[in-house]
DNA sequence: TCTCCACCGGAACCCAAGGCGG
DNA sequence: CCGCCTTGGGTTCCGGTGGAGA
């Protein structure tokens, strides 16, 4: 046998392989991947791109704030810009670094401006600095380096939130304070539309010398960025059209969240492979979409700190308890016993009052604040998962299974 | 129209852990 | 080693409030 006819052999083999594979490259469908083409934001491209360019020629671009609803393209739009605007730089030899940062994974300022520093070459401790050391470092480093700085900070909104807009402030000042050559650009990027109240107006002006909008997708323009990837992503004839149809209609209804289409789509093709199916049907996608939810549901679940377990069963006996009213006062009853059962010291209800909050705001809980009148206000609690998932997680949990029973008496209804 | 319930939520503060620079 | 920093998780204190009912 010689070699060309292994070749052959194997080109069979491999065809009767992919023929039956539904996936040709599932990493396309990752979070992460960043195609050639962006579909229906060459305006935002350009516009971003053109605020930028000056950098090359060595001059300081305006600040930026991009903002639009999450999955809007927001962060595939300044990557795709920026990843052009190294390879030009480096071409045009302009001394230009690039930092990205994620405000809301990099959670406080210290470890913003600690990502800061790292990014033109300054290394500070993780921790044991104060803010104001870190940040005389990253002056001075900027000195030295001379250049053009351009930071991207990522969901900018879940910072400012908590932490204020101090840094925001300072950053914008470094820029004026600039001496000689170089500087800091920034790109703020915040998936709150709303987020502009939140700064002060210094802050504001300074950031937001351009602005761009990123309006959610609909259904046909998700409908477009699905069909590119998927011809990447899947094999020939694996897809039907009125499933990828499907994954952009649910997506749109969702906030045009491309990110969730792009989701619906790979983990539509992971079920059907797993069910050894050889296309991809509007089934799989609805599977797919109820999959997403619980997954995401008890993720949240498996994550969540002691008391914050507790409050959800306690939630739970409470509205199985007396049907209609469910309101902060009698859950922080119910989760007081619940906490005697486990021998634990309850926290105060104003702490139980943010963890509520936090809850809400994970969507693992709907509350809401009503007035009674002359009875008080106060908020009603509704639990927003199913029942099943409170099973679930008092059999995961070591630590509450010992409630078990105590839930179970409620058990029996709804 | 005024009262007053039953909480909400902001702000200041406390405390322990981890780690710096000097 | 000391005195200082940030951070995260909590507590204490307290002013604020929509509307049923007197
Ligand atoms: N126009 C587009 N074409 C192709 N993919 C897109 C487009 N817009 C967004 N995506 C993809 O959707 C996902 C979410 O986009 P992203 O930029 O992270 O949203 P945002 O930053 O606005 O929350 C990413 O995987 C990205 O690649």
């Amino acid at each position: 046998m010689s070699d060309s006819g292994r070749d052959i052999v194997f080109d069979i083999f491999e065809k009767v392989l992919s023929r039956y594979s539904i996936f040709k490259n599932r990493d396309a469908l990752r979070p992460d991947y960043i195609p050639d083409n962006l579909p229906h934001r060459s305006e935002q491209i350009q516009r971003l791109a053109f605020i930028l360019a000056p950098s090359l020629k060595g001059s300081l671009p305006s600040n930026v704030f991009l903002y639009g609803k999450p999955g809007t393209g927001k962060t595939a739009v300044t990557q795709f810009v920026l990843s052009r605007l190294k390879m030009k730089a480096k071409e045009a030899g302009s001394i230009l670094a690039i930092s990205y940062i994620n405000c809301r994974i990099a959670g406080t300022e210290y470890r913003v401006l600690a990502s800061l520093c790292s990014s033109i070459d300054v290394d500070v401790p993780f921790t044991g600095l104060s803010k104001a050391e870190v940040f005389q470092r990253f002056r001075s480093g900027l000195e030295r380096f001379g250049g053009i700085l351009i930071v991207v900070l990522d969901e900018i909104d879940a910072l400012v939130k908590i932490h204020g807009d101090d840094i925001l402030y300072e950053l914008t000042r470094i820029k004026e304070s600039s001496s000689g050559r170089g500087g800091v650009s920034m790109i703020g990027i915040s998936n709150d539309l709303q987020f502009k109240e939140f700064l002060d107006p210094r802050v504001l002006s300074s950031l937001s010398e351009e602005e761009i909008l990123f309006r959610p997708y609909t259904a046909d323009e998700l409908y477009d960025i699905l069909r590119e990837r998927a011809e990447i992503a899947f094999n020939e004839n694996v897809l039907s059209e009125s499933a990828l149809r499907l994954c952009a209609a649910l997506a749109a209804a969702e906030h045009g969240d491309a990110r969730r289409a792009l989701d619906l789509l790979r983990v539509a093709g992971e079920i059907a492979e797993r069910s050894s199916s050889q296309s991809v049907t509007d089934e799989h996608v609805r599977r797919a979409q109820e999959k997403i939810e619980s997954d995401r549901v008890w993720e949240a679940i498996k994550t969540l700190p002691l008391h914050s377990r507790m409050i959800l069963l306690a939630v739970y006996v409470n509205s199985k308890r007396n049907e209609s009213k469910c309101f902060t006062g009698e859950v922080y009853e119910v989760y007081k016993e619940l906490c005697e059962g486990l021998g634990l010291e309850p926290l105060t209800q104003r702490r139980i009052s943010g963890l509520i909050n936090e809850l809400d705001a994970m969507g693992l809980l709907n509350s809401k604040l009503v007035s009674m009148g002359r009875y008080g206000r106060s908020k009603r609690v509704r639990l927003n998962i199913p029942a099943s998932m409170i099973l679930q997680l008092l059999k995961s949990d070591p630590y509450l299974s010992s409630l078990e029973g105590y839930v179970e008496k409620y058990w029996s209804k709804g």
